[in-house]
DNA sequence: GCCAACGTTGGC
DNA sequence: GCCAACGTTGGC
C-alpha cells in the first residue's frame, strides 16, 4: 500500500464533487505532466491519497482511494497520457493548510513543499500519518 | 496580478 | 543532445 496526494482546482473538481461521484469514483484524467503519470501507473487498487484543493483553501480536504489501475485518458487521443480512477473515502474533520504544513519540520521534504506545481505526488508514511494527525485522524487510516 | 519554478519545445 | 525561449502552474 502507497500514498500519494492529488492536487486540485476546487472551483475546477473539488473533493465534494468527488463525494457526489458515489462508490464508483471518476478517472483522474487531465494530466499531462509525465511524473504525474509516472505516479499514477505505480498507484495499486486500494492506495489511499490526500484530496488537496490548490488556489483556493490551499489545504488537503479529504482522503481518496484508487479503485481502477491508470488505463487511457479517454480526454485525449494521445496514447502516451493515462490516469487511474479515484473515489472519496472520507473528509478531514480539520484540514490542514499549507502554511501548517511548511511550518511542521517534518513536512518540509513533503513534495508539495519541494515540488510544488506537480499535480500527482507520493506520501510517505511518515508523511502520511503526520498529516492525519493533524487533520484530526489519528489513528491514521 | 505578479512572479518564481519548472516542464516542454524547437533550433542548432 | 544541448540550451534558450516560452508556456503553465500555483503561491502570494
Amino acid at each position: 500500500m502507497n500514498y500519494w496526494l492529488f492536487k486540485s482546482e476546487p472551483f475546477k473538481f473539488s473533493f465534494d464533487m468527488l463525494k457526489e461521484k458515489g462508490k464508483a469514483g471518476t478517472q483522474w484524467d487531465g494530466v499531462r505532466n509525465y511524473a504525474a503519470r509516472n505516479n499514477m501507473k505505480a498507484m495499486q487498487i486500494g492506495d489511499l491519497g490526500f484530496f488537496y484543493h490548490s488556489n483556493e483553501g490551499l489545504n488537503i480536504v479529504g482522503i481518496a482511494e484508487v479503485c481502477a489501475l491508470a488505463h487511457h485518458d479517454t480526454t485525449t487521443d494521445d496514447p502516451r497520457w493515462e490516469c487511474v480512477d479515484i473515489r472519496a473515502v472520507r473528509d478531514v474533520p480539520t484540514p490542514p493548510t499549507l502554511a501548517d504544513i511548511k511550518n511542521n519540520p517534518k513536512l518540509s521534504e513533503m513534495a508539495l513543499v519541494r515540488l510544488g506545481r506537480l499535480s500527482v505526488q507520493p506520501v510517505t508514511p511518515e508523511e502520511w500519518k503526520e498529516v492525519c494527525r493533524m487533520g484530526g485522524l489519528n489513528p491514521a487510516p
